[in-house]
DNA sequence: TATGAATGAGCTTTCATTCAT
DNA sequence: CATGAATGAAAGCTCATTCAT
């Protein structure tokens, strides 16, 4: 009945077949009328819901941005008190981070790759997002070296990063070779390994 | 006099300007036209050196390949024997890696960003380039498990792309912020420390 | 209503247009703009009705042959029993060819020039019209040496083509100096004089 | 050792040269390069000694022009005294004709083809050219009506295009299908048939 | 005189966007 | 509210022609 929520319902659809065709296609690639002919609608209805193609891209890459966020805000930085709660809520958010991207493909290659192709400013967008997470991470190793459990003279600025750096090439890579789960678990485990206790034998 | 010779300039002299514009507006926002003004040249003289667009960008792209491949081809991953050995090579290489996007930020910027623009084809030529380093990290990883001064329990072919991860977000990162050797020196140390030691106290 | 009627008419125009510009400038000197102008269109709404300059050059000469075509198909070769029924056939081709040519004058040059200048795809479609005329004669032939009033001793597929070529050198003759129905009963007869007596006293 | 000999004759090469590439692609799909490279020449070379593209296209069809013509200036329309003299002329004329075109095959080719895609005014010349025909079959039948072995009520401006059709027709078709001198017989053969006695039985 | 590197006018074609229906 | 026909800016690319060497 609220016309707000059947447009709002339309454009959510819109989206989806926009990532679709984005992720199939690619950002240059796509034009207009292969998102409208994915859809089954009019292309000028497009625009009726997006201000130009500009934008669906955003909005696209903004969904795949939330949804990534959202990963992540329920867990505590500050809640683990020993090494063992921290590699614990390590295995989650790796997990989490690993299905996501494996469970919405067009939304990784999207975030992954066909951002890249818009504009410089969603380029920026999408490095603030990997640096939220870097800030993420910052903070739970923060709580580690205050919790006495993480070595005092981290550089914990530059590991956060660090370690988001492997975290992302991980996810990407299982993203790519598709092959879930197994390779996950070898990812969560390796990365776990190196943080807690590095490869010297 | 030899005409190869001064075609060869010709085509150099073109990738250079075509790289600093590409690196500048980016591939899609770069016309053929920008790059000709760029060199004071007419755009039918661009087309006497290279086919087409999509063409120098692909130059672009196979030469910042090249040099970074240089990089590390004279390093020989079986030449240490000690785990101090390692953290040496690790030292050799992050530097070499970060000084020289530092110092060829036009290729820096054409290879972390712009060559995703072009089409599926370059992303893919740009991931196989990440993957040899990957492979790469592998051997080195390989000779310390056999020499035993790494771990034998390690996955290596993971562990190898996780640190290939670490390593190109901090170079990624330097090159964004800028602001040279000293961060530089902080990535080096803490990747060296997570690889080593661990982060556990 | 039906989108596809009205698909067609535009279709129609373009092409109407399109043969008159063609045959007025040239194929070669004709731009789609000023197709374009001449309909006033815009001209990427040439390109919504023809994949490109060289797919309508070949639907107007298409439909000049069709047109061709059309005039002699509801003559039986078989028709005539006597060398008269037969100069009265000849008389009535002649005069549809000569009547279609002069009063359609831009299919006319399109014919006879244009479709020329194209590509040797067109060309030799312009020359299996002409051969199909010349088969078409063969037919007349025949059936006048069967029935007894023609020579036996014809070279039918020779004698053809060359009656064929009258024919044409006749069409394109009054289409050029178009001075009409004089000129084209001068043709007529002469054509079949020719024919039928030969020109010896 | 004269200088305008050599340049008549660097000309000449130049020619022969481009009737053969024109020939075998087409004036619209030839460049000046294709004509360089096909002589060894640089392209630049070729402005110093025609002024443009259409030169040569026009140049080219000129030479062809003028060697159809003189094939047929040394015979005088006023030599045949009876029927059969006659019949002797057309066989000789014809088998230069036919016998030129075959032998002179990218000569053919312009004339017949390629001229047509130049522009108007050398499709008007060559028009001119097979007019020029039309006069000289014209005077032969002059003389035939006034020596009396021609019928009296010849209409001889048309008469003579028709023959000249003929001609031409059987020219073109004979150069086409490149099957020579027993094609050649028998068109001349029909063409004679048709203009002494006719086609009736 | 011969060359071919350089040039840019000018073309075809695409497709995001508008707007009348 | 939905549509898709119409549009034209804007781009890539070709190649005849020029001219310095």
């Amino acid at each position: 009945m609220p016309n707000a929520e059947l447009v709002r319902k339309r454009r959510e659809q819109i989206l989806r077949g926009a990532s679709k065709v984005i992720a199939e296609r690619g950002y240059q690639e796509t034009n207009i009328s292969d998102i409208a002919k994915e859809l089954g609608i009019g292309h000028g209805t497009f625009y009726r819901y997006f201000d130009n193609k500009r934008h669906i891209a955003e909005q696209v890459l903004s969904y795949a941005v939330d949804q990534v966020t959202q990963l992540i805000v329920d867990i505590d930085p500050d809640a683990a008190d020993t090494l063992s709660d921290y590699a614990n809520q390590l295995n989650e958010i790796g997990s989490r981070l690993f299905d996501f991207f494996n469970n919405n493909r067009e939304l990784a290659q999207v975030f992954f790759f066909e951002a890249y192709g818009v504009d410089r400013d969603l380029t920026i967008k999408l490095q603030e997002v990997i640096e939220l997470f870097g800030t993420y991470v910052e903070r739970y190793l923060q709580n580690g070296c205050q919790k006495g459990y993480l070595r005092q003279d981290l550089d914990i600025e530059i590991t956060a990063r660090a370690i988001n750096g492997m975290i992302f090439a991980g996810v990407l890579r299982t993203f790519q070779k598709g092959n879930g789960e197994k390779e996950r678990d070898r990812w969560i485990k390796s990365i776990s390994t190196l943080m807690l206790s590095g490869m010297a034998s």
